[in-house]
DNA sequence: CCAATTACAATTGCATGCAGTCAGCGGCGA
DNA sequence: TCGCCGCTGACTGCATGCAATTGTAATTGG
């Protein structure tokens, strides 16, 4: 049994997450610990967590406040992402795969030519692809070996929409969301390639472009906002601007 | 008046970095809450944030230690540094700098002429060239303009001997610190002439550029641990390898 | 009718009580 | 003498009480 404190923080951050809570509103301690069966005590501890992670910010009168992102905000945020990305993937190339790092690669890579392998993009294999595209990531940012990369990698991801499979949602309501998933899962082999033949520039180079992707879905999902609005209810957290 | 928490905070990360818990040391709270005239929960909520930054590190049996850090990590951390600066001295390059943003660099850099006008650098001229040091790379990552970049160069620099003027100390020492100084601020010079003729990618490989002096100096720092112990207590948080 | 002031209710920040748990120490047995 | 077990003391995690402050609403005066 975990400890109220990592129980209420993860499912406070689960519900912020799934735009429970509005942009601006006041979080009051006394619902969310009833809420979330706790006294108020974990409730304090998970605020001021989540504080530091940015998702909700302390009101100048005492409490806390739900935060708004503006578009700005998360595009910065996914290129921050892209340069940090850039540097793993450049360490990794320098430092050289081991085998069992290049296969680990290369299996995670298989499972996404097998999801993309249908001609039309199912809910499951979407989900795979999801899942797969995640696991590239974190074995990128782990294989670098760096704990401040990672340490800086995962605030980074602690904002809505900033992470790796955050924004991939936004264009499968479009018909042509498998084309840009055959995009970006080229740039996971070209990645792969450039690391096993420690092109460390080419893989940092990669890694930048890849989030370009990202950016254009956050761009779409702008524009498109009452469509996404429906699967991603975290939407309502951004902003006007 | 401010909070008691934010008063333990501050007052907490002061007593860290001041060297005066050892590495792996247990964090009792009730010694600390009487030593910083609070009572528990304030510095509960310290912990928390503490935790966060990756200064102290909570114990499977409950309660906090102080963490330690390897010679690897703050390296890395350094080198993370490095590439954060890049990006924010490269995107100022590209978006260009506005009047009032190159007089302020060029103010801050003149302060550094002066202190280093000097034959010999005086202990005055020391201490405003870290003042200079320190607000130089604050407005650089003020002028990239980017939060989610200013949180992740924030976040690193929490790191003991991660920031910028850190590692400066290090090397005051030995005699040739002046000249150390000299080749680091003509660094700052060349960054900010490549920001102002938009040259972004020189602005960049500068930026990289100058944090390896920082890791020279800690390499440097290690070979004399005796000596650097002295004028740096918080060098006992440095772990062996 | 509007604005200002006052009173009240709710909420936060902090302190502390209480129970569960862990660690350290001493004693006992082999 | 050494190792193991049990006990006790201390500390943490959590809940809750209390005071201060803020936000709000109602009432009164202009």
């Amino acid at each position: 049994m975990q400890s109220q404190q990592s129980r209420v923080l993860v499912q406070l951050r689960d519900l912020i997450l799934k735009g429970e809570f509005g942009p601006g509103e006041r979080l009051a301690e006394i619902p969310i610990a009833e809420r979330l069966d706790a006294s108020r005590t974990p409730v304090r501890l998970a605020f001021a967590t989540l504080e530091q992670e940015g998702l909700v910010q302390s009101s100048p009168s005492g409490g806390y406040v739900m935060r708004a992102f503006t578009r700005k905000e998360i595009d910065d945020a996914i290129a921050v992402r892209g340069v940090l990305e850039g540097m793993a993937a450049r360490l990794v190339a320098e430092n050289g795969l081991t085998r069992a790092m290049s296969e680990e690669l290369a299996a995670c890579i298989r499972l996404g030519d097998e999801a993309l392998a249908a001609p039309v993009l199912t809910i499951d294999g979407y989900a795979d692809y999801v899942e797969m595209n995640n696991r590239f990531h974190e074995l990128l940012v782990k294989f670098a070996d760096n704990a401040a990369l990672s340490r800086a990698i995962e605030l980074n991801n602690r904002l809505p929409f900033a992470a790796a499979s955050a924004t991939l949602p936004m264009h499968s309501s479009t018909g042509d969301g498998r084309q840009w998933l055959l995009i970006t899962h080229n740039q996971h082999h070209a990645m792969l390639h450039a690391m096993e033949r420690r092109e460390g520039t080419r893989a940092q180079a990669l890694a930048i472009e890849h989030v370009e992707v990202a950016r254009m879905n956050l761009r779409h999902a702008y524009e498109k906002a009452g469509e996404t609005m429906g699967l991603m209810p975290a939407m309502r957290l951004l902003a006007g601007r």
